[in-house]
RNA sequence: GGAAGGGUGCCCGAGUGGCUAAAGGGGGCGGGCUGUAAACCCGCUGGCUUACGCCUACAUAGGUUCGAAACCUAUCCCUUCCA
């Protein structure tokens, strides 16, 4: 098989059903990533993961480089050994906790400085930079370096901004030395279609593994997310993989596919439930509200994962009162 | 029987004359969360009222004072120590 090989078994509309190819295997399209910041799916084993289909999880440059470090993992055999997940990893780039962190880094054309949220020191990361430390962590997939751009925005920062990242996308692709190790670019712009369109017009230029649409889910009306998902997806190339970054409910997903996305990764799932919000087919509910404490009835009597074949809400409720991280 | 320290809102706990319907936690009630500084964050939490405001409240009962959770007296209860 062909690394990075897209291929694309069935259309409906801009939708497609697909497979792409990684140094540790096949994964289907479209395709949902769990995301594993911190080399961990926070509460899940990887044989859980495994269990309810995960066939790729996302993990995090920024994150990983301040702690425990690229080199320790190298050492130790690689991030998919150290974690113990044998499938393929997609990593960020860091370019997320440019927006995250906003008031601890500076960005210079040179790469942004960070000042760590750990311990305060100071660290660089350049697009270079970036793709050796994901090289060396062993991912199938990088992430280029990019600037996450905050909204609202003007024209002119979002213009200036989207200068960088496409810089910086040209000096990773040069600095790449892994061929194990693909590469997917990614679209900003902000929330001005001309602007996404070019956006993903020059990065199709650089051949890239697949293309990511990046910037959005950042606090925009979700219209407008919508609206810029489609004009960054129509621009890219269609026998590329499109990757839509940090997104999304269950909505954004099957909507966004709609648009022609492929591949998808965002923390809601793994944060809600911690937090106590859980998803049935009819929405949302607060698994503490009150009227919860003595209900005897599964989450969505319709499902028939592990967790609502066998607890009620009231034993969840009380879970999720006690702080117990199960389930 | 004696000595000392205490009794504050649902719970713990700060407060020793007015800025106190009473800090701070916890609990409770509700909300938020989209490439994770996130087992986190934000509201509300005596009653009535849209609000102004009024009423009730810091063990109980009196008292001092313009004004008391706070000072005084009595009573009840709790903790520790001594007999």
């Amino acid at each position: 098989m062909n690394l990075g090989n897209f291929n694309i078994k069935a259309t409906d509309g801009l939708a497609r059903r697909g497979e792409y190819y990684t140094a540790h295997g096949v994964f289907e399209t479209p395709n949902f990533m769990p995301v594993g910041t911190q080399a961990t799916v926070k509460g899940m084993t990887p044989d859980q993961l495994k269990e309810i289909g995960a066939q790729i999880i996302l993990s995090n440059t920024y994150h990983l480089h301040l702690r425990p470090g690229e080199d320790v993992i190298n050492r130790l055999g690689g991030l998919h050994k150290f974690m113990n997940w044998d499938r393929p990893i997609l990593t960020d780039s860091g370019g997320y906790q440019v927006f995250s962190l906003a008031k601890l880094r500076k960005i210079t054309d040179e790469g942004v400085m960070f000042q760590s949220h750990i311990d305060g020191r100071n660290l660089m990361l350049t697009p270079e930079k970036v793709v050796k430390i994901q090289e060396i962590l062993g991912v199938d997939i990088m992430m280029v370096l990019d600037e996450c751009l905050a909204y609202p925005s003007t024209e002119a920062q979002a213009r200036n901004s989207l200068d960088i990242t496409l810089r910086w996308a040209k000096r990773a692709q040069v600095a790449r030395s892994r061929a194990e190790t693909l590469a997917f670019g990614i679209v900003q712009g902000g929330m001005f279609p001309e602007l996404r369109k070019s956006a993903a017009h020059e990065l199709s230029q650089i051949p890239f593994d697949g293309y990511a649409i990046g910037g959005v889910s950042v606090g925009e009306p979700l219209e407008l997310m919508r609206e810029i998902t489609k004009v960054s997806a129509e621009n890219l190339p269609s026998d590329k993989i499109r990757y839509l970054m940090g997104v999304g409910t269950p909505t954004d997903i099957v909507e966004s596919v709609a648009l022609g996305v492929d591949l998808f990764d965002c923390v809601m799932p793994t944060r809600c439930a911690r937090f106590g919000r859980l998803w049935t087919e009819n929405g949302y509910i607060n698994i503490k509200n009150a009227q919860y404490r003595e209900d005897s009835t599964p989450i969505d009597s319709e499902c028939d994962c592990y967790t609502c074949r066998n607890f009620s809400k009231a034993y969840l409720s009380h879970l999720q009162r006690a702080d117990e991280i199960l389930y």
